[in-house]
DNA sequence: ACCTATTCATAAAA
DNA sequence: TTTTTATGAATAGGT
């Protein structure tokens, strides 16, 4: 807000960051102590910043207190009428499943798309990194195969189409020569057909852009 | 602030109150929501008006998974007794990220274990390929990072070499001095150190390049 | 809800 | 972090 405007997304720079962060976080906290004061307001704010350390303000009375009074007001759902305790056994065993599911997966993962949180030091990201290229580079590679196959079959299907065309053609003008009136009008018809130089390839070109 | 500050009290007139507390809780709820974003900050706001009407804000999340956050990190002990309908709540919402964490990490397998033979069509290949584009970006974002502080860390030092190679040569200059012989050959000498713009700054260079 | 004159908040730099 | 300073934002009091 001061000497230029910023975009609103997140700042890359983290000493840029960590320093607005401070700031704004004292600001937001005294903007809400004084709309508590000024309009007799109870309000809490809770801050949890990108590294997980927590700032908090509850004017008037405790976060808990304030939690509490949150929790009644906000209706729950509907999930009232249930033998709450099997409910709740019936959950945490899902839960477990789950879980044991992901540790699969993860095993299977562990050195591919980890998304950062495995790997801590400069090499191990480097390493992931080059990893994740290739794994695009991959993809763009099987993307153009396929769609090389796409145009493969539909150049096939132009063959087929132009020789059925051509052989159609060929029997209206027998047809007409068969009539004897005049046939040299509908032979300069334009039918529309691609030849191999047009359509295909302005397609091709489009891949190459990748 | 305009027009005129106003004391930090309870403002007594309804009317001004009243509309002092739109115009402020709006300015608040959105610099929660700047804040949050600029700087990757979870946040959660709470606001009772004075007449027991709530407001809230949770940027990230719900505002459910955010206060269960906060007991974690808040060691206040006894927070056992809950209603079961909040334990179901929590069961159930731990239950959906955890589903949501076995959808990522089995795209994530089938994208990258495979070499590309597991996706097939093209839709698939490209949702695969920003995925894996939003990864690298990340890991580029977590090693600038790290650079950062280790340059910070070199900084550091190397200020303090400069500190003592200056102390040092004074040191011999001044036994030169004392000696009464030739001092200026010495003190012509180039010591290897850096000035602050060369080899940080080169570094940094390299780092915005990202 | 909309207008401004002011006061406030804060981005960049130190 | 904190301070300083130049600017962009928020908003108090009116309409």
């Amino acid at each position: 807000m001061a000497r230029g405007k910023i975009q609103m997304k997140r700042i890359e720079n983290p000493v840029h960051r960590q320093v607005t962060f401070c700031k704004r976080r004292a600001g937001l906290l005294k903007k809400a102590k004084e709309l508590s004061v000024l309009c007799d307001a109870e309000i809490g704010v809770l801050i949890f910043s990108s590294h997980e350390k927590l700032y908090e303000l509850a004017t008037k009375g405790s976060m808990q207190s304030l939690i509490e009074r949150y929790m009644k007001c906000n209706p729950p759902g509907v999930q009232t009428e249930h033998p709450r305790d099997k409910q709740v056994m019936d959950l945490k065993e899902e839960i477990s499943m789950l879980k044991h599911e992901i540790d699969a997966l993860q095993k299977g993962l562990r050195f591919t798309s980890g998304g950062g949180v495995g790997a801590t030091t400069l090499d191990e990201l480097n390493d992931l990194e080059k990893h994740l290229e290739v794994c695009v580079y991959q993809i763009r590679s099987t993307k153009m195969d396929i769609m090389f196959q796409e145009i493969e079959l539909l150049k096939n299907k132009e063959g087929i189409l132009t020789a059925a065309n051509e052989h159609l053609r060929e029997k209206i003008e027998e047809q007409y020569g068969i009539n004897s009136s005049t046939p040299a009008v509908l032979t300069d018809i334009q039918y529309p057909l691609w030849t191999n130089t047009q359509c295909p390839l302005t397609i091709q070109n489009e891949i190459y852009q990748f």
